[in-house]
DNA sequence: TCCACTATTTGACATAGGTCAAAGGAAAGC
DNA sequence: GCTTTCCTTTGACCTATGTCAAATAGTGGA
């Protein structure tokens, strides 16, 4: 998914604002496994992810990792809460296979809410949008069995479960490792 | 909490523009235990709580009531995907108190949307805001014991505990009421 | 003030899913 | 092609929280 399109298919940019817009991202090709923003630090940079995936997790006392948000092609991905309230993060944000992104930094994507009516619209628009997408899971892990958040992240994330470890979904999904293998296997009807 | 001061204590607004987006707005009294919006309509309205405190619910199959968020005095109220995406609510949104409520249609909002950057950048923060918030009552909610949810709730939704319904609560905590119970009896260590 | 509801608490018991430990598989480095 | 490490599966057992049913406590109306 390009950058260009995916802005043109949200909000009716003028071509002068496309290229004003876009010329304040920067490529970046990032290497499997690689963190890009680390629990404690302020995340500095708003990514478009064009190709490849991430996802951000953070660290329970115990040590274990708990995923907290997948980032697929053609989605923004970013500690948000640490990019948007520049506090630090609680999350790492890392990338899970080679990946290509488009950074914009908060300065930048702040001169262009400025300075386009189109942009700060863009925003309000990807923000209710993934604020829909979180409810969404909210109401999955909260009121549904293992199963059934199974299938909701199937159909969330269709093609994730190949590309990421059985580990990273599970706790995505608030089971263990343990219980989302059984639920692979395809045990429905007896206890799992 | 009024209007007015809420909105500009968000975003810098003209006096022009306070004047010209609060004469979009109308003022609703609304009586205890009022229902605005029922699953399977569109919610047509957003409204700011000047006073009072209102609720949004699901009905599970089995007919049980799952609160999905408390909205209490200086928020804004809806059944926001239906709202912004003009489908049918999934949920109820009512009113738990005697009420005053100030709301905004959604023709009203996109043309204020349209008309000033400004309103643009409040609903971008808003939507951000209520972003945040739903995070971390899904971190809350997935990662936490019941009673560490109740905790959650207590700094979220300071006051609410006296003002609605145990049951609501507990629903909006992913709990039953008899664990809720239990765990407002204060029986900390013991196996709850 | 009493009645009729409605909301809350309590107890006994059931179960989904967690924990711990170990065994297979797959994959990366040499 | 081996070794080492990591990832996934499986089994046995455990526990937090749910379910069901009954007992209390509160509350608004006549």
């Amino acid at each position: 998914m390009n950058l260009i399109d995916f802005l043109k298919n949200i909000v009716p940019f003028t071509p002068e604002e496309l290229a004003d817009i876009t010329a304040h991202f920067e490529r970046e090709n990032i290497s499997k496994n690689n963190t890009l923003v680390r629990e404690g630090q302020v995340c500095t940079k708003l990514y478009f992810v064009k190709k490849g995936v991430g996802r951000s997790y953070y660290l329970k006392e115990d040590g274990k990792e708990v995923t907290q948000w997948f980032f697929i092609e053609g989605k923004f991905m970013s500690s948000i809460e640490s990019f948007f309230q520049q506090t630090p993060s609680l999350y790492y944000l890392e990338v899970l296979e080679e990946s290509v992104l488009y950074s914009i930094t908060r300065e930048n994507l702040d001169l262009l809410f400025a300075r386009y009516h189109n942009m700060e619209k863009l925003g309000r628009l990807l923000s209710t949008e993934m604020l829909t997408r979180v409810v969404n899971k909210l109401n999955a892990v909260q009121f549904q069995t293992a199963r059934e958040r199974y299938d909701y992240m199937l159909t969330e994330f269709p093609y994730i479960s190949s590309r990421v470890p059985l580990g990273s979904i599970a706790s995505y999904l608030g089971m263990t490792q343990e219980t989302l293998s059984r639920i692979r296997r395809g045990d429905t009807s007896k206890k799992i």
